[in-house]
DNA sequence: TTGTATGCGTTATCAG
DNA sequence: CTGATAACGCATACAA
């Protein structure tokens, strides 16, 4: 048992040029399709090649060209559906263009944060991808984003919903604002005034639709009532019985930062005899796939992340080509899918 | 713009030497914490290094060691719910030990899941998880899995729910047949015989599943419908709408392999106003997020995927260390979570 | 305890 | 078009 030693000694660029009668100068021309070699000579290296199953070390390629075409990854959570969706697009775009990923999950502590991507940028990687506006930094701290600027020296730092200013940081982001406000004008036109905002964030996203929501109150005149704004946790039952414990504010609609509070709310709701849409309207954020397992099935704002990863990709692939006009900053709109927790 | 052409030598072992007034060897040392140097000359280097933020090049030293000490982990798609936790707690469990995790989604076919091991093997990693039973190979071609065999030859496979023999090659799995088992018997117990069988998959979980559903009903005496057994989309409105147009076969209950599917039928059975859980039970797998999303929350067997991630990652980490006696395969027990879709 | 010298497997720069 | 050979930055066996 256990002699699994993995003592065979793995064949290199000097078996390939010693099989093939050629250099090792001539090998690596081969394998890195450098046009200047004959067709000839080429044939029989690619013969010695596919006869021995050949393939270069990573390792030492990595030493020369001081790259392995490797990006790091960076998540607070990927357990978290929106996050995971995200990799996983992320991860397919950048495999499409021949690079391997990285992950790392980070937490949502400052200090987690900037632990991970230290780590990370030791790892040598050619660039990195912070997913989710939590490390777009929070409300009141907007220092707190020098550790993406610091990182940004040494490679290229790609931000999925967030905007981070500062040379070699490239963002792309939902336009959380817009879609908010949206949403909270059609209910207020819809017959609302009393809005409840549920957040479980003070991250850049969350700020946005923060504001969204206020401006939105007040063109329509209204004036906003500080305790209908609420931070929670994105928890079903949190939230549900955070509402039954809200009997002293009233509210006629909930609009969510995340499908989670919302789906909190709709159980509140229906738990209490409360008619959904009609006594209590109830907007959710992310469209995931919570929104088609509730009855009634929730009205939500779909961020476009597909959209926002591929944008990233293909910025990222742009710069480390070494095209040099690369938008910093991009902004994808959202889009309001509307369901059954509402009536417009 | 553009001007990061980031030309700043990186520092290097010989740097710190040299500033330490040290030889490289010395530094090299110091790095990996040899117990045989002098506190003293320690000391200088260490100083050195926080002074400069020296850290040794990981390409340089995956080629001495012929490691970078990186684990690959394949994933059919790192959106999947299931998929998505099993990769937080193993990556959670693997930087914990030191490792770094390169994440790749592989897709469903055969071929896909070739490739994808095959380039993974190639970035001289240092164990590879497979994740989801998916790996394990399908009801009637037992034999492909030999690609997992001839991949454990070059590094330790790891098998997330699934059972694959072989050398090298390590599986943990949830006691899905078990699990099974006891959720048909619980279903019989409770009044019900006609069980609709619903299952997205022909994996070896899947297949271990089915057996478990037709183990009970033959231990109960009812014969197999194998009209009962259905293979349909992990997709709420799918199974809805299929649900609806099989108006040819009767069933009480419904115990399906995946959440999603569960909460299908139960979409089902509140547009036709049929009584949950009376006229029809509903059990569903993997307790995910969808369970307590529902109205009513739906009864789910909770396959315990943080203890089977946490027993594959100790395991891996045991066998990185040398260490001999590792066991082959281990099984956890599932536990049933009983909400408001079953009366049992 | 410390230093010297060599190997690790590529890529790239020169000559030829 | 092809071949020597010098980096690349580190670990380590061997000397001292």
């Amino acid at each position: 048992m256990g002699e699994i030693k993995n003592d065979n000694k793995m064949i290199n660029i000097y078996d390939i040029a010693e099989m093939s009668g050629v250099s090792i100068a001539t090998v690596s021309r081969v394998v890195n399709n450098n046009p200047k070699v004959s067709e000839k000579t080429k044939a029989k290296v690619m013969e010695a090649i596919k006869q021995s199953g050949y393939t270069p070390n990573v390792f030492a390629q990595g030493l020369g060209l001081k790259s392995m075409r490797t990006i790091g990854i960076l998540v607070p959570s990927i357990a978290d559906m929106y996050m995971s969706s995200a990799v996983a697009y992320i991860e397919d775009n950048l495999h499409d263009a021949g690079y391997d990923c990285i992950l790392r999950c980070s937490g949502y502590t400052a200090e987690q944060k900037e632990t991970h991507i230290q780590l990370l940028l030791n790892k040598k990687i050619d660039a990195i991808i912070l997913v989710g506006s939590t490390y777009a930094g929070s409300e009141d701290e907007s220092h707190n984003t020098d550790y993406i600027r610091t990182a940004a020296k040494d490679v290229p730092v790609f931000i999925i919903n967030g905007l981070v200013d500062g040379e070699n940081i490239y963002c792309t982001a939902s336009n959380d604002y817009q879609a908010s406000y949206d949403v909270t004008t059609a209910l207020i036109e819809s017959g609302r005034s009393k809005i409840l905002f549920l957040t479980d964030s003070r991250s850049y996203s969350a700020n946005q639709k923060k504001k969204g929501y206020r401006q939105a109150l007040n063109n329509a005149g209204i004036s906003v009532d500080e305790r209908m704004i609420i931070h929670t946790e994105n928890k079903i039952p949190v939230v549900k019985s955070l509402l039954e414990n809200t009997k002293d504010i009233e509210f006629d609609s909930v609009f969510a930062t995340d499908d989670g509070m919302a789906i909190g709310a709709l159980k509140y709701a229906l738990s209490n005899g409360i008619d959904v849409p009609n006594q209590l309207s109830i907007v959710g954020y992310n469209n995931s796939n919570l929104c088609i397992c509730s009855e009634p099935e929730l009205s939500s704002v779909d961020n476009k992340i597909e959209k926002v990863c591929k944008d990233t990709c293909d910025r990222l692939i742009d710069i480390l080509k070494g095209n040099d006009n690369v938008p910093n900053q991009s902004v994808v709109a959202c889009k309001l899918v509307k369901r059954a927790t509402t009536d417009f």
